[in-house]
Formats: C-alpha cells, structure tokens, sequence
RNA sequence: GGGAUCGUCGUCUAGCUUGGUAUGAUACUAGUCUGGGGGACUAGUGGUCGCAGGUUCAAAUCCUGCCGGUCCCA
C-alpha cells in the first residue's frame, strides 16, 4: 500500500459512493458485522451518537419528556393489531421463531418500532386525565431486514435511534407536540450538525402507515439525493383505539386519547458525513466532534522535545480549562507530515502544530480542517480558540445551507423536470394533490415527493403532471 | 424482485486460463538515523487463500452450494 492508498483514495466528485464508504470505514467510524446490513460502531463514531442523545436529552427533558426502556421482542398478536401498520412493516420484520429447539406459537418480532408494544403498555398506566399527557422517549435499536443495497448509517438491517411516544387529552395538544418535536429536529440538526432542514408533511404516499399525518425534516445530500433527517407523527387516535389508551375526562365520560411517535436515527451521522467531508475524510462540526483539537508537536531530539513538550502541555491545560476536548498526538516514529493527514482524515476541526520554530517566535500555527486554512497565532491568543470554534461551526452551516440552495430549483415544466433529475436536486414543482399523478411521476422519473414544505405557498399553478389546479408546491428529488 | 461483479496476512495485491505447500508492497514489532505535509536503513512477526462440500495422488487454482462486499436495473 503506498501512500495515497492509506487516505481516501477516490473523489467526493467522481464517486460518492465510494468516497462515501472509505470516509465511513478509514476515519474509523464503524465497521461491517459478520451479518450482512449490519454495522459495529467504533468508539469515535459512537461518541458522535452520544453527543447527539445528550443534546436531544436535554431538548427533550425540558418538554417534559422522560426516557424509558422497552424490550426488543414483539408477540405477533401484538404486532398485527393495528393492522395498516402491520402490513406495512410486514416484508422487513425478523422473526424469532424458536427458543432452544422449540418452535413458539405466537412468534416474535425483533421490533421493527415500538408503538405497539409502548401502546399496551400504556393502555395499563393511563385511567385518568390525570395521568395525561404521558410523554416517554426510548433509547433503543430498531430492525427492519435489508436484504440489498445496505450502506452503513443509511440503510442497516439493526440501527440506532430514539423513539418518542407521547399521548394526549386532546387532538390540538397532541398536534401541538408533534410540531413542537420538529422544532426540536430541526434546530438540533442544524446548529449541532450544520445540516440545513426543509420541514414540512409528507404526503399521503409517503407517510407513516399508521399515522393520520407525518410531518418530516429533509435535506439534500451533495449527490443531489434527498435524505430523510426524522419524523415526527400524528397518529390520531389510530392506535389508541385498537389498543384502548382510554382516560375519563374531567366529566367522568371516557374518551380515545391522541397520540404521537416520533424518532432520529444515526443515519443523522451518515447525513454529517456526506454533507461536509472532502476529498481528505471526514470533516466534523465542533460540537460533535469527539475531539475538537489535536496538538502535534515537532521536534527532533530530546533537546527539541524538552522545549516543545512543556509548552504544548500547557496549551492544552489552557484549552481543556475552557472545555474543549483536546488530545496530544505523541505517537513516536510518525512524522508530522503522516499525523496532519491522519487527523485530517479523522476530521478534528482544529490542528495546532508547534515546535522549536514556534516557541522562538512565541507562535505557533492553527489549521483549520473545513477550510485547510493555516494561520499563525500568538501565545496569547489561545483564547481565541473558542470562538474559531464557533467560527467553525457557523461556517459550516452557511456554506451547507449555499449548496442546498444552489441544489434547489423551481420547475413548472415536466419537460425540463425529466431532463434535469438525472443531475439530481430538490425541484420546487406544483401538484394537484392526487396520488395518481404522483405515483406517475415516481414511475417515470424515480422522483419522489419529499416534503411538502409549511412555508410554500401555493399560487394557483398547474399541475406538473396533469396541468389540473395545483393544491400544494412539494419538493420533488430522488431519495436515498 | 431481476442482473453484474468481487472475496488471497491488518490493508492493497501477484498467482487462477494450463492444479504441485502463496508474490510484492504497506502496516505492525525492535533498533539506529530522522522529524514544519503521508521519511530512510537493518532485522523480525504475521496468511486454515470468505465458508462448506465435491473432483483429484495433489485444490488459492476446476465444479456445486452458501456467506459477505460493491454496482446497475425495476
């Protein structure tokens, strides 16, 4: 292996798909497992996860939202009572058939979400008005078999995820909160992982089997596919009913309760990865990022080592004071050449080189991963390093948000939209609102409606496909 | 759902057509020299050739099935 066979060893540009991989696989994020569709989180990718429940934990606790656990197996009988839903999840269930040699009768599904099962459960604990509303979120795993076409932290047999489940007295407060967990999404995507979001339902085609709505965060990927970020659902009482989450209200009469599911998965980690990386690896946003600096000193001998090393540890007592994570790269016998291309492929937002040089002249030098911008800095400006970060991040978002923008179209032509979706891209294109047409589209262009935004306004167009009145202006892409 | 393609030390790979105990690089370990963008030399370690059968005196190589990766089409 030489050495342009140790980094990423194709174009971002030439083969996303690839480039995709290798980011995944080199910068050490996951691995493939011995079963096909499913991936092993390595400690850098998971640390990624957990920076992102702490953030949603806190989001989600100051709504009044608690966590709890629910196991992972589903009796068939429970699984087939909302019946939609079951036929909907059916093709992409694994069954647990047998214990030791035994065949079971009610066989069981590895959950492939949990509304069921939470619903019978909270069939028991709500009697009351009292007792509503009742809002848990569950950090689990969910398993929807993924025959082909796998790719890690976008389409895994097993993934991580939370899934909320919340009920309500009423129809209104339960719409509220669905809308309210959006907001969450949303800002959480985007301030913590500088991925711009487009919000909005999805269309009677697309969503939840079992919702009465589903409202949705998308975004678009530098290949100029769609990626869904999350859903958050309306059931209505579709769930409650079969299930009989019943409460008697303050009139004593007895009243189906309104519910909501949501959820995130780490495909939100897969959407990091292709919106920022570059043709060097991974690129993380600072709030992420498991380390936010990476020091390598430079020295020759002990004598250099002895000059350099005492600085370098209080740079870094410096920066840890101030909350940032920062690591020392001490590795002997690499060069500072081969640890600048490691971090880099690792994507450390900030790398500070120092050594004998620097120490002269009081300086040392800072390279900004996004941008690979070298600067020098004072020793006295360490302080500064917190608002680069901040810099960092920001930048990260708007530059994101200019390529979503530059990624989105307005076509009210099927001509044009047929010849450009090849080149992907989300096209702003009016819609009569009947499947009929959309199911055309679909077939025609593989383009599928995402999201139809909150924000579009509908000016009384035609149709793109049959040029009857439109009722809505949907986004339009191909998806992942 | 249909099709194509690949699988050999951690990684990349030669060998496969025409069967005879696996090639090189890199990584790893030790040492010396080095060190500001993937360093050099020396000496070592590491492979049930994806798995299971079959053919054969003999299989990485030929045959069958399976597992896994990747891509294309619906």
């Amino acid at each position: 292996m030489g050495k342009e066979d140790v980094g990423i060893t194709v174009s971002k540009n030439d083969d996303f798909s690839e480039w995709y991989t290798q980011v995944v696989l080199k910068a050490k994020l996951a691995d493939y497992a011995p079963v096909k569709g499913l991936i092993v989180l390595r400690p850098d990718g998971y640390a990624i996860w957990e920076s992102l429940r702490s953030t949603f934990d806190n989001k989600f606790s100051k709504n009044g939202i608690r966590n709890g656990f629910l196991p992972i197996l589903i009796p068939e009988s429970l699984l087939g009572k909302e019946q939609k839903h079951f036929v909907g999840f059916n093709p992409e269930v694994f069954w647990v058939t047998h214990s030791g040699t035994n065949e079971i009768g009610d066989r069981l599904a590895l959950r492939p979400t949990s509304e069921t099962l939470a619903y019978t459960l909270y069939s028991k604990w709500i009697q009351s008005w009292r007792d509503l509303p009742l809002k848990i979120n569950f950090w689990n795993t969910a398993l929807r078999a993924e025959i082909k076409a796998t790719k890690p932290f976008l389409r895994t047999s097993e993934f991580l995820w939370q899934e909320g489940h919340t009920v309500h007295a009423t129809q209104e407060e339960a719409e509220v909160e669905v809308s309210k967990i959006l907001d969450i999404y949303k800002n959480t995507v985007e301030e913590e992982l500088a991925i711009p979001v487009t919000t909005g339902k999805k269309s009677e085609k697309e969503k939840f089997v079992g919702a009465v709505y589903t409202t949705t965060m998308e975004s678009i990927m530098p290949d100029g596919k769609a990626l869904q970020m999350g859903t958050s659902h309306f059931l209505g009482q579709n769930f409650s009913k079969p299930f009989e989450v019943k409460f008697a209200d303050k009139d004593n009469v007895e009243h189906f309760a309104w519910q909501t599911s949501w959820g995130v998965s780490w495909r939100l980690i897969g959407a990091m990865i292709m919106a920022h990386g570059d043709d060097k690896g991974l690129v993380l946003p600072p709030k992420v990022a498991p380390m936010q600096v990476v020091i390598v000193p430079i020295y020759k001998n002990d004598e250099g080592e002895k000059i350099v090393s005492p600085k370098v540890q209080t740079i870094k007592d410096e920066l840890e004071s101030k909350d940032i994570r920062v690591h020392v790269d001490d590795r002997s016998g690499l060069s500072p050449g081969y640890k600048f291309n490691d971090w880099e492929l690792k994507g450390v937002p900030i790398r500070i080189e120092i050594g004998p040089k620097d120490i002269e002249k009081q300086s040392f030098v800072i390279a900004k991963r996004y941008n690979r911008e070298k600067t020098n800095l004072e020793f006295n400006e360490i302080e500064k390093i917190p608002s680069i970060l901040d810099e960092i991040q920001k930048d990260m978002l708007s530059n994101a948000r200019e390529q979503a923008k530059s990624n989105t179209i307005d076509i009210s032509d099927y001509t044009e939209f047929k010849s450009k979706i090849e080149a992907g891209g989300f096209f702003n294109s009016p819609w009569c609102g009947k499947q009929e047409c959309e199911e055309k589209i679909k077939e025609e262009t593989g383009a599928e409606i995402r999201v139809i935004p909150f924000e579009s306004e509908d000016t009384n167009q035609k149709c793109i496909y049959c040029q009857q009145q439109s009722i809505s202006i949907p986004i339009f892409a191909r998806g992942y």
